[in-house]
DNA sequence: TCCGAATATGAAAACGGTTTCAAAAACCTG
DNA sequence: CAGGTTTTTGAAACCGTTTTCATATTCGGA
């Protein structure tokens, strides 16, 4: 394992010479700089990056959030996010919460043992007075989910308008009797579709039915649950907006197999436009979310403030969300393809 | 930002004993360590990684290979080792070799420069000749995927029976003319599915029929699309095997499109046991991978290796696989649950 | 009581780069 | 050609730890 030392030996130069030539600094020969080359070359030099980043305070690394990658939707954003980041010469490093706040706070560990040179946040788990202290340490991006309170930048959808257009989509499909799947409790996503779902309902004179209402659905199962629940109420729904594509597939899956008609019984909306949409027999009606164009804006931001050094400053950049209208709400033929 | 000579300072200790306390070494005395102790807490004191790393040469970090995290197979890879590597106190850093030998050779250079303390292959897009010269900076540990050349670990399954119980299970129910559905080409994964597949055939007599052979088949695309070549034929297949879910999901979905009914014009048999296995309808026959378990093997090899630091031998791990029956291959309302 | 072993501590070297600073050489400009 | 600027180079400091080595103290057994 040859060092900086043996390339400046070889060359007949100084490692300072050689370190010019390894960052392209200016005022190197080319004389030199060609001898360094060489003696790089014929030693398969390549410099140790713990030495790099401990003088020059920086690891090229930055660590994603997620609760979980096994959801699509996360999967997809660690996926955009990691092409993001290698096209700028970042690594990135996963980090699941599984929903735990201790986990996240262990996570945040790494900003300050300056393992990575900043954070960006898919999920909260924790109040964020408890986690804007790690501010001293390096920048935190909020990216998909955000908080009312964080005085960082957040790059995030507008989930108040996604959860307007599903619901006024239903409403206008004659549906007047509409349940509610939300995930997790704590996700402002989840609140401001909530927003949005209101909304729409009120411009319709409905006022927001509890009972309709069910809190923490994730997945598939939880959606079969959903279905059940559903139909054991006096006067069940007729149609139903969900979190997620998943919960949405779970409730047509259900559904089907008790002989209940998607979307004549019962139309349902998801969210996330995930394959799974195209797959299902009938095809499920969803929200298009801006993934990739969020994870590489949140890259651009997080880079710009690692180099600018300044990381208490709110700024929020909004994508849109876009309607797409499939099966699972209309029995018109042409919408199902 | 305090450091190590701060806390001695305020302990009025030395930079030897300090870094002792942190690093549980023997030999302190217990009044010493509750000085450092609380000089630390007090600073709110945390070593710097990079200077660890650099001293000590370990950096906790583990690069984990895969074509793309989007597919649900890899998702589960990723989310598992993640969990695995965690529990290890090691940090995971993803790289996306998107099927692209020059990304994935690429990516290897972070051994090189000791920014990870071994590579973990879940994917390999070079032959073993181009990535064995990388074992003298590190570790590589094969996982899922393997090569026959290659002198190094590899956890794997048994994908030969894999392929083997899945196009047993076809025959079994009569049918004759079985199509296959392969992934990547280059992969020894989909190569030794199909001696599996072209074993069971033999059993039986049956010879394979190019014609029913459809490569690089990885999504639900291809598998809509391998419907329609698969019905243009003379002869068109009664069954299918496939590589995956998604594939598998996507022939169902056309068939279904198009009138052809699942199982009993054409029967399916996906590979992973994605959740999409449950919610289509027919649900999927599949073949299970116990894709933590070997994801938690690997990363035990893994730090195995990168302590004992031999790196140059080779070792099989493998798991068994498991056929699971649904609706897509058979018409037993109870195989159907 | 004496001596070797175990315990306890610190000074200094080492890890492998980048950055600062100083100085030498080459290049202008009037 | 004097004097200033730009280009080129290297010595040494520095980043913040861990490790090595030396030394001092305490302990246990003969």
């Amino acid at each position: 394992m040859s060092t900086i030392e043996d390339v400046a030996k070889l060359a007949g130069l100084s490692r300072t010479t050689v370190s010019r030539v390894i960052n392209n600094h200016p005022y190197v020969s080319e004389e030199k700089r060609k001898l360094v080359m060489e003696a790089m070359e014929r030693l398969g030099y390549v410099p140790n990056s713990s030495a790099r980043s401990l003088r020059s305070q920086k690891t090229e690394l930055i660590a994603l959030f997620v609760p979980r990658i096994m959801n699509p939707f996360f999967s997809q954003l660690v996926e955009s996010m990691e092409i993001a980041a290698a096209e700028h010469n970042y690594q990135l490093i996963i980090c699941q919460t599984r929903y735990s706040s201790e986990k996240e706070l262990n996570y945040m560990n790494l900003l300050k043992t300056k393992q990575v040179d900043g954070v960006i946040l898919a999920s909260i788990q924790n109040d964020w007075e408890v986690l804007e202290p790690f501010l001293d340490y390096g920048p935190i991006v909020l990216c998909n989910e955000f908080d009312e309170q964080a005085n960082v930048p957040s790059v995030m959808l507008d989930q108040v308008h996604g959860g307007y257009i599903a619901t006024k989509h239903l409403l206008e499909q004659g549906h007047r009797r509409i349940a509610y799947c939300r995930g997790s409790t704590r996700s402002n996503v989840a609140n401001h579709r909530e927003i949005g779902f209101r909304k729409a309902l009120s411009e319709y004179g409905i006022v927001f039915d509890e009972q309709y209402a069910f809190r923490d659905t994730l997945h598939s199962e939880d959606g079969r649950r959903v279905f059940h629940r559903m139909l054991s109420l006096s006067e069940p729904p007729t149609a139903v907006f969900t979190g997620s594509d998943e919960v949405a597939a779970g409730i047509i899956s259900e559904a089907k197999k008790h002989g209940c008609k998607v979307p004549d019984h019962l139309a349902v909306v998801g969210f996330d436009n995930q394959a799974i949409t195209q797959l299902m027999e009938p095809t499920i009606t969803t929200v298009h979310q801006p993934v990739e164009k969020m994870a590489q804006k949140a890259l651009e931001v997080m880079i710009e403030k690692i180099h600018s050094r300044t990381y208490r400053q709110r700024e929020i950049y909004k994508f849109p969300l876009k309607l797409i209208i499939r099966g699972s709400t209309v029995t018109n033929k042409l919408a199902k393809l």
